[in-house]
DNA sequence: GTAACGGATTAACATAGGTTAAGGACAAAT
DNA sequence: ATTTGTCCTTAACCTATGTTAATCCGTTAC
């Protein structure tokens, strides 16, 4: 028996030593969905079961508070995975939307078949640990940006480091990134005076 | 050959499931260090190497910037977990500070004797996805809250989240774990007109 | 005891960012 | 071609929070 999907299986590999007969066990469990630009994968209220891979497109991860103000919390592209990973831990309903940003494709599999696997082979425990600590590596640094950054400096460093997704999003969902109003953004952008850094 | 410190070997089984055999492999490596108020475990520049449980007292987790601004990422105190966490995972020298607020003692480990252990024992593993999890979700939770909550609706959570460290704190460490300077929380705390949400 | 120091509070002022509203550009729908 | 809707920008005004500085209090050092 061969692997179904050579570029899903070598995306795994680089994350951990999962050797293919186990990655057999998992690939037969996926699933493709495919997502029409505004459709979402997961909905706030929704028991969060499913994860996913990114197979193409683009998906944005937020929250929504009980005035119907949103934050993003973050982006996914190609490769990238897509779960509402503390409420699958938590097996809570999720408080996150997980919305498509152009038409996307991705391989689902029910969270369950993949802990499931946890006792059989440590190289699941692997996957799941090196998942888990590059999730935490962006939150840690996304909460130090939020916590010691002015707007303008969050600004600029997006804009140095994701100069693809500043180019592919339209802006109010750049300032919803941010932390801002989309007038907040604009007076950022707006040409005339460079203000820079919070004072010290 | 028995458990020579059953208290952290039951910390940690609340973890993952270690069994004896491979607990007493971690536990020779364990070294105690005492720390005075004031003293730090870790600080910027310093490469990173151990991971360490605190036994008593408690310790504050901090970021510096180049203006000499901090801000309190976390605290932790006994039973807890003290790791420069992105650090270690990336082997990176420190940016954090991480400082004793009272009289303390901590158990420590090189964080090699347990990334070693990673290919011995599932377990391992297991502990290591288990920790980082737990970590992520303290970073997505607030995360969150510095998105979309105001200064007072923090203060309030915290409040009531960790009336424990609120009693044991100084204003200035809440302020500065806060996000916020002491005089912002002195009118927080200031008993006159009181604020609660953030306009919608 | 007194001096020195660090933390807390308050006031006065400065500024970043939010809110509201208006207008313009562009795309999709009719 | 007109309408509609969405996004972006700009302006005017408002509020939360930062900054600086003065004062007070409690602790520690002398």
């Amino acid at each position: 028996m061969l692997i179904r999907y050579p570029e899903i299986y070598a995306a795994i590999k680089r994350l951990a030593d999962v050797p293919p007969e186990q990655w057999r066990r998992l690939e037969g469990r996926l699933s493709v969905r495919r997502f029409k630009k505004g459709e979402c994968f997961i909905e706030p209220g929704q028991p969060s079961l499913e994860a996913a891979i990114v197979m193409s497109g683009l998906f944005r991860f937020y929250y929504t508070d009980l005035d119907g103000r949103e934050a993003t919390k973050a982006f996914r592209g190609k490769g990238e995975l897509l779960a509402a990973y503390a409420e699958l831990l938590d097996k809570r309903p999720s408080r996150t939307t997980v919305e498509a940003l152009e038409d996307s494709e991705i391989m689902t599999v029910r969270y369950e078949r993949v802990t499931a696997l946890y006792k059989d082979h440590a190289c699941w425990q692997e996957l799941g640990r090196v998942i888990a600590e590059d999730h935490y590596r962006q939150r840690e640094r996304r909460e130090q940006e939020l916590l010691m950054d002015s707007a303008t400096e969050r600004y600029q460093t997006f804009m140095k480091d994701r100069p693809d997704l500043a180019a592919r999003l339209p802006k109010k969902i750049i300032a919803s990134y941010l932390g801002i109003t989309p007038v907040a953004l604009s007076r950022i952008t707006a040409p005339t005076r460079t203000k820079t850094k919070r004072s010290a």
